[in-house]
DNA sequence: CATCCACCGGAAATGTTGGGAC
DNA sequence: GTCCCAACATTTCCGGTGGATG
């Protein structure tokens, strides 16, 4: 039985890659002309930053698509491929159409690298850079930059500003990266862009004009939203009102964070949900790296899992705080000691 | 002014897995 | 197979931080 307003579901998954970018278009413009109209061979590192859900990333995935056949395209996530040698492997396969197993030295990949790139044209998208930087980042930056090829680099990321104070000097005067900042969406854009693949998505006149404009003025994190649209679609018995998207809003974010979560270990939803059981027991905002700590400790002897060191624990912390699932303000020393203070933020 | 808070975060150590040479 | 060498996830170790307290 199906009494659902989907017809057809595909726009409002998460991964979908829409056909057109509506008000981005000055941003397609100038990575176009930089991917697809390449004006002068030789290196190009282009620096796409931007809140999340602003479309850094289907339009990436978009313009790599219209590539044609004889550029090597590259996407790499570095959430998931989070070491020089993991990302190193990516491109390889990208070159080779081969697929290197774990036991090799890194400079061997490079050195194949190196060698099937020359006079090829490439595009590598780095995505997510922030996870990669926060390992040995740098190194493989550094090696691209230094690769003899029609190489052009697009490094993506929603939580760095400014690159130079992340980056080693010379790695940074060697990229000499071009800035391309994605604004937020307005509200006004996000509720077109809403309409836009409700009315792709839905049958006609199954959600009311304000239950958009109520999603739009909260959030203006696109795939948010569309998490949020779409699990309205999924949950109404009729035509989705203001009145059920607001019903299901903390539903709607629960997906949200599952699906942000997806490519991450069950610590992280383990730490995670930690995080969200103390907020929601203390009134008080912000709550202690300690206690977190503690808390999925106890969370792990009730699932009978076996536990992380704190050390690594941290690390996960920083991680969900890349990925905007957190706030936090750091205490070096003070009344509280050396800690961070975590925050939940408002949808 | 010394000491303490409470955890940060770099570095080294440990254990596991996979590759290549013999 | 055996041996050695990488990469990697995780643990262990520990120096460091700056306002509050006495």
């Amino acid at each position: 039985m199906n009494h659902s307003n989907i017809e057809n579901p595909t726009p409002l998954q998460p991964n979908y890659v829409p056909p057109e970018f509506p008000h981005r278009g000055e941003e397609t413009a100038r990575l176009k002309a930089a991917i697809i109209n390449k004006s002068s061979p030789g290196h190009q590192t282009l620096f796409v930053h931007g809140p999340r859900g602003t479309g850094k990333t289907h339009l990436l995935l978009s313009l790599l698509n219209e590539c044609p056949d004889s550029v090597v395209t590259c996407y790499v996530p570095c959430h998931q491929y989070n070491t020089q040698y993991k990302a190193l492997k990516q491109i390889y396969q990208a070159v080779t159409n081969d697929e290197p197993g774990d036991g090799h030295h890194t400079a061997a990949l490079q050195r194949t690298i190196e060698n099937r790139t020359q006079a090829v044209n490439v595009v590598v998208v780095l995505d997510e850079l922030e996870f990669i930087l926060h390992n040995d980042g740098d190194d493989l930056l550094y090696f691209l930059s230094r690769l003899d090829t029609d190489l052009t680099l697009i490094l993506i990321s929603a939580t760095l500003n400014d690159l130079t104070s992340r980056l080693e000097e010379r790695t940074y005067s060697s990229l000499q990266p071009q800035r391309i900042k994605f604004e937020p969406y307005t509200a006004e854009q996000c509720y077109d862009i809403l309409v836009e693949r409700a009315r792709k998505a839905l049958a006609p006149q199954s959600v009311h004009r304000q239950a958009l404009t109520h999603i739009a003025s909260t959030t203006q994190n696109l795939t948010a939203g569309l998490h949020w649209l779409r699990t309205a679609a999924k949950t109404a018995h009729g035509i989705i009102t203001k009145h059920h998207a607001k019903e299901i809003q903390t539903q709607a974010y629960q997906n949200h964070v599952e699906h942000l979560l997806t490519d991450f270990s069950d610590h992280h939803s383990r730490l995670y949900q930690a995080i969200h059981e103390l907020t929601q027991e203390q009134e008080k905002s912000g709550i202690r790296t300690g206690e977190i700590y503690q808390r999925h400790q106890d969370l792990c002897d009730t699932y009978n899992e076996e536990s992380l060191s704190n050390r690594r624990l941290s690390d996960y912390l920083k991680h969900l705080e890349h990925l905007n699932l957190i706030k936090a303000n750091y205490h070096y020393g003070g009344t509280k000691g050396k800690t961070r203070e975590i925050q939940l933020p408002r949808f």
